[in-house]
RNA sequence: GGUCCUGUAGCUCAACUGGAUAGAGCAACUGCCUUCUAAGCAGUAGGUUUCAGGUUCGAGUCCUGACAGGAUCACCA
């Protein structure tokens, strides 16, 4: 039952008889009437005085007396200016409510018919997972989640950027002072050990930049000549041509490396349905830019370097080969764009990365249209700001990142010490305990870094960003804490909460319609969310659910409530929102508890 | 310099895509645990939505121009 369309189309009949005027459908518009208003749905006159003729406040008011009559729905209304605030019946509200009430399962759109794959985290491997990284990967998890429950197929990718010359940086440093160290001897995680290599690379290459320099040399040339780069880049060229020590050398790093991460993503519980590595793809795309050259989409240079011209699209004409013949990042950006179709035949193709790649993806996604692909208009880039620290931007080769796996054992360390002083944790066993700090403290990280709208830059302060109350993960889960704790009740003194149990009840308390009407909303919220791609709305929605049946909680009694209907109604209300809370926060990956 | 993004309370963020008196949280202050979990609720205070023009019944939202911050503009990835 969509009762915002039944009005408007009652609307439209209205506007037919009463002005004679007909309008289509998407002319008009409802929105929720404003708090301090009586109603729940507006109706906005001005727009229409024209078709009218009456002016807004004579047409609001002729409207409101003709749905009066006329709709099933509306049993109320007021005017305000040119405004028509309508009011749903209870009864109304009632029967929304059931039919939310039947539902069990986690909502899930049927099926549209539309297969998009989602790539995400798509890490380097030379270095450990930072913060700026989690924001990529909780949104590319939400999303692919949210789309899965607006009814897409959803694949879930991870690009892996395995080979190149950052890569060659920390095996050389490794060569030269690795003695044979491993995970296990060192004892620490593969990705770090890797990552220790490339800082060692980068600082012994610095060093070696500035003596060139303080030799006169320019810093230019310093930068191209220092011994260290040039033996990466020999490595590299080893690699490429495929030396047996060298490949076995990288493959046992990347191992190293793969282990570390794995480790990471199942604590961050986000998961891939399909991995590619760019060392299968790096040779991609030289094909298309054939083909590009013969439809004339690409033009060749006199030193055989092949470009794009986009000026027409407001850009400039951007390299696709190189005058050798070897590719650039985005030769291979289009291969993999049109492998990824090979391999799924996806309508939608989103790509999470960070916004400093903006320029790049308009490229690409103009190139990719210019050659007519089939699925041009399904490439999207979810653009997302970076995460800033106080002392402003991270800087992994300059040591100023916030490492993923520290943040999140401090994240449940600090759930831990603050669960512990309020002393909430009466009857749990240690396993229970420490689940539920780990629940808590990833919520608060991941709504943390979800809420906000992603292309904006955000600010993360490890003293203060993240926190327990307020607009946090945690309250949202300890609003569903506090609802099962009801239903644990209810179930023990036997409150039946079915439709059966509220059969006889007559009315709602404001509290009441507005949560009821706040559920209804949930599945908009999600089609929202997934069309544009925006994590956040979901996130601001459950908070804004919470808050208000916080409010529902401290201001209606249900054990001590006299009628029953009333009693079971209210029960049954909680249920619903505990269900939407639970539903809603695992597809943005966050668990809730029951007891807390 | 060109292009793109952002600018809302002291701080972190909203504002249903142009609607009514711009809302939450944190921090500050005041109440509420003998009643279902106080990680909560209610209240007070906090705003020239960076600035200046424009479009219209109406602008935080759209257009123009400043200003501030950021990103990007490699035969790097």
């Amino acid at each position: 039952m969509n009762i915002e369309n039944q009005i408007l189309v009652d609307i439209q009949k209205a506007f037919e008889v009463l002005f004679n005027h007909p309008v289509s459908l998407d002319e008009l518009a409802l929105q929720p009437t404003r708090k301090e208003f009586e109603g729940n749905y507006t109706f906005v006159m001005f727009p229409y005085s024209k078709m009218t003729k009456k002016a807004p406040e004579a047409g609001a008011e002729a409207l409101g007396a003709y749905l009066l009559t006329h709709s099933d729905i509306i049993s109320g209304y007021n005017v305000v200016k040119g405004f028509l605030n309508l009011s749903v019946s209870d009864s109304q509200w009632l029967d929304i409510f059931r039919s939310l009430l039947e539902n069990t399962d986690p909502l899930k759109l049927p099926s549209n018919g539309q297969r998009v794959m989602v790539e995400y985290s798509s890490p380097n491997t030379n270095k450990p997972l930072h913060l700026g990284h989690m924001r990529n990967i909780f949104l590319g998890y939400a999303l692919a989640e949210i789309m899965k429950a607006a009814g897409y197929e959803v694949i879930k990718a991870n690009l892996i950027n395995d080979r190149g010359i950052h890569i060659c940086k920390s095996m050389v440093a490794y060569l030269h002072h690795g003695q044979e160290e491993t995970p296990e001897t060192a004892g620490i995680k593969g990705d770090h050990l890797v990552g220790k290599y490339y800082v060692i690379f980068d600082k012994a290459y610095k060093k070696e930049i500035q003596q060139l320099m303080d030799q006169g040399i320019s810093e230019e040339q310093a930068k191209k000549e220092a011994p260290l780069i040039l033996e990466a880049q020999q490595m590299l060229r080893k690699w490429e041509a495929n030396d047996a020590e060298t490949v076995s050398l990288w493959k046992t790093m990347n191992g190293w490396v793969y282990a570390g991460f794995e480790s990471t993503y199942r604590k961050m519980g986000v998961d891939f349905d399909r991995y590619y590595y760019e060392s299968d793809t790096y040779l991609l795309g030289k094909d298309i830019v054939e083909e590009g050259l013969q439809k004339g989409v690409f033009f060749k240079k006199e030193n055989g370097s092949v470009w794009v011209d986009l000026s027409d699209e407001g850009l400039d004409e951007k390299l696709v080969l190189r005058g050798d013949g070897t590719s650039v990042y985005i030769t291979q950006d289009m291969g993999t764009c049109d492998l990824k179709y090979a391999d799924y035949k996806i309508n939608k193709s989103v790509y999470v990365v960070g916004n400093e790649q903006d320029y790049h993806f308009d490229v690409l996604f103009k190139i990719m249209r210019k050659l007519g692909r089939p699925y041009g208009d399904g490439l999207f880039h979810l653009s997302y700001g970076m995460v800033d620290l106080p002392s402003g931007k991270m800087k992994s080769r300059e040591g100023t990142v916030v490492d993923a796996d520290e943040l999140m054992a401090e994240m449940v360390a600090t759930a831990e010490a603050h669960t512990k002083e309020l002393g909430k944790i009466d009857g749990f066993s240690e396993k229970e305990a420490h689940l539920l700090y780990e629940q808590l403290g990833m919520g608060a990280l991941k709504y943390f870094l979800l809420k906000v709208d992603p292309k904006k830059r955000m600010l993360f302060n490890p003293q203060e960003s993240i926190e327990f109350q307020g607009n946090t993960g945690p309250f949202i889960q300890y609003s569903h804490a506090r609802i099962s704790a009801i239903l644990r009740k209810a179930d023990q003194i036997g409150v039946d909460y079915t439709q059966s149990g509220f059969g006889q009840l007559t009315g709602m308390a404001d509290v009441e319609q507005s949560l009821v009407k706040m559920l209804f909303e949930y599945e908009k919220k999600i089609v929202q969310a997934a069309d544009e791609m925006t994590p956040s709305i979901l996130a601001q929605y459950l908070y804004d659910v919470a808050k208000e049946y916080n409010r529902f909680y401290a201001e209606l009694p249900i054990f001590s409530e006299k009628d029953s209907s009333q009693q079971a109604f209210r029960v049954a209300l909680s249920f619903q929102v505990a269900k939407t809370i639970r539903w809603g926060m695992q597809l943005l990956g966050i668990d809730v508890p029951e007891r807390m």
